[in-house]
DNA sequence: TTAATTTTGATAATCATTATGAAAAAAATA
DNA sequence: TATTTTTTTCATAATGATTATCAAAATTAA
């Protein structure tokens, strides 16, 4: 979607930060994969691509994209930082359930759940701006 | 308790592990903290109460811990490691909201967020075997 | 007590991430 | 368009938490 792109560009510009190439290149890099991405490989696959990109480069701007919420840091305790995108077409806010077997990650939602939550800031008199919810499963 | 070193030292013994003053100096550090420490402060601890340990054996001993359920590690994505203990007198499971503006971490607990966790593994086929279920939060 | 095995501790190694600083690129200005 | 200013990039060094190494010490079993 150009409108994605737009909106990082207007992003930037809004904290004098330059459009580059390597930092739209990395956008759109996230804009394509449904994967939880590891920065070795999203660097792999933009110089597969020939978008050849520094290491230096990938961290800052992936710490960019974060905090636009264009992508979601996904640390599930086994020492590897993974990229969540939510630029996906029809991806929806969700939480991940982690099979200890397989490795495989499911991602899940329940509104439910998401209420309680809620609930149980509010009483304590917060809101909530972020969350993580990770259920660690093994097949039955 | 007594029960609690018990227990340890029969868990040592189940995996061929030896019961050494290091490492029961490390549990019951534990047992009587209700924070959520770094490795680095336990082992400020442990120093200040005439029981050095050096850092090596320190990890290697939280790691037996963990796997034996007497703390949890607790990662709330600020890149640093805390435990927390499940020795504590009263203390039940729990999860854990993280106030963005002090660094407060406030425990909670919720019986409706557990049934509807059990429902959703279950209905994918898994059971759950850990969770970290974490709220970041601001002050309303 | 001895012998076999494990653990400890000091230090080196590792590895993901961050800092550095010169060269390149982008935006602003003339 | 050329020039100037500012930011960014890249390659590499630095950092810092954790892990590996291995000789010396401690533990357990016989």
């Amino acid at each position: 979607m150009q409108t994605v792109i737009k909106k990082f560009k207007k992003n930037l510009q809004e904290e004098n930060l330059k459009s580059t190439p390597q930092r739209l290149a990395i956008l759109e890099e996230m804009m394509k994969t449904d994967e939880h991405l590891e920065c070795e490989e999203i660097l792999l696959k933009l110089k597969e691509k020939g978008n050849k990109v520094s290491r230096a480069t990938l961290y800052r701007t992936m710490d960019i994209l974060v905090k636009y919420k264009f992508v979601r840091k996904l640390e599930i305790g086994d020492g590897r930082v993974r990229y969540d995108s939510n630029l996906v077409h029809g991806k929806r806010n969700h939480d991940h359930m982690i099979c200890l077997d397989s490795g495989d990650i499911i991602e899940f939602y329940n509104d439910k759940i998401e209420k309680l939550q809620n609930e149980i800031a509010e009483k304590n008199g917060y809101k909530i701006i972020r969350r993580v919810h990770q259920l660690f499963v093994k097949k039955v």
